[in-house]
DNA sequence: TGACATCTACGAATGAATTCGTAGATGTGT
DNA sequence: ACACATCTACGAATTCATTCGTAGATGTCA
């Protein structure tokens, strides 16, 4: 009764995302919206594969199966955010976030909402503690 | 005249994070260093390979060669944060710092640290924005 | 010096990821 | 119906990561 938690490849997250943003697709649909990433038969081939894997589903009521994702957008960033931090920054996803703001250019809207996601998580952890408190 | 950027394997992420901490190391003091990962010719033929690859140099001038990384831990964090923001966020650093925080309990401390950093951002931006305008 | 421990180098086995060619089934248009 | 396009399935070749065994050099100690 586990997640297998298949790690999609390189190859595979490229065709993932595709599939996120036009669902669903025919194989050469697919390998359309791929520019110049290999031949037909490899897009179809990893395609086969990720059905091995459970990444995707197909219905093949026609000719042209038509794959699915089963792995959401949001799922594997939350994934990969979390796989990132327990490798490289002990587990802590603040952390990692920190890493990713220092050094960067950011928009001042960005700032702004950024802001407002810290205001957010601690009113929500206020929240909770006054629930434990209650 | 460029960065060859070699990408290191999980298992050569292992064995630099022990080498961050305690370099140099011998081939012996890593392996111990290791829990149960591996026998000892695994990680000195994973170090052999490391060598090949540029990670790591070594001092042969004693029977069991000393090892030490080249790549920091600093500059590994940067190369796996921008990585990850291109593969899963369109590149932007923003949107991976926002995943990574979300539904992430945070530490009052942290937050205000957090704040901080934010606060260091947009001083810095204004700074060099009015020296574009001076 | 001889037994033993430790070190490096090397090669082999395995498995996964990647890439593509080819064969055979199935549609379409004339 | 025939030629042609398109689709799936399958397997082979290549490369890389991982794992370990063994051989040969070198150091230690009684």
């Amino acid at each position: 009764m586990k997640r297998k938690s298949v790690k999609p490849t390189e190859s595979e997250i490229e065709i993932l995302k595709v599939l996120w943003t036009h669902e669903p697709l025919t194989v050469r649909e697919v390998f359309e919206h791929l520019g110049s990433s290999g031949g037909y038969t490899t897009v179809l081939k990893f395609m086969q594969i990720m059905l091995e894997k459970g990444l995707v589903v197909r219905d093949e009521s026609c000719r042209a199966h038509v794959y699915r994702s089963t792995l959401s957008e949001a799922d594997m960033k939350r994934q990969a955010v979390s796989g990132l931090a327990s490798k490289l920054f002990g587990g802590s996803r603040l952390r990692l976030a920190m890493q990713a703001l220092s050094g960067e250019t950011v928009a001042e809207a960005d700032l702004t909402e950024m802001r407002a996601l810290i205001d957010k998580i601690e009113r929500s952890q206020a929240d909770s503690e006054s629930d434990l408190n209650k």
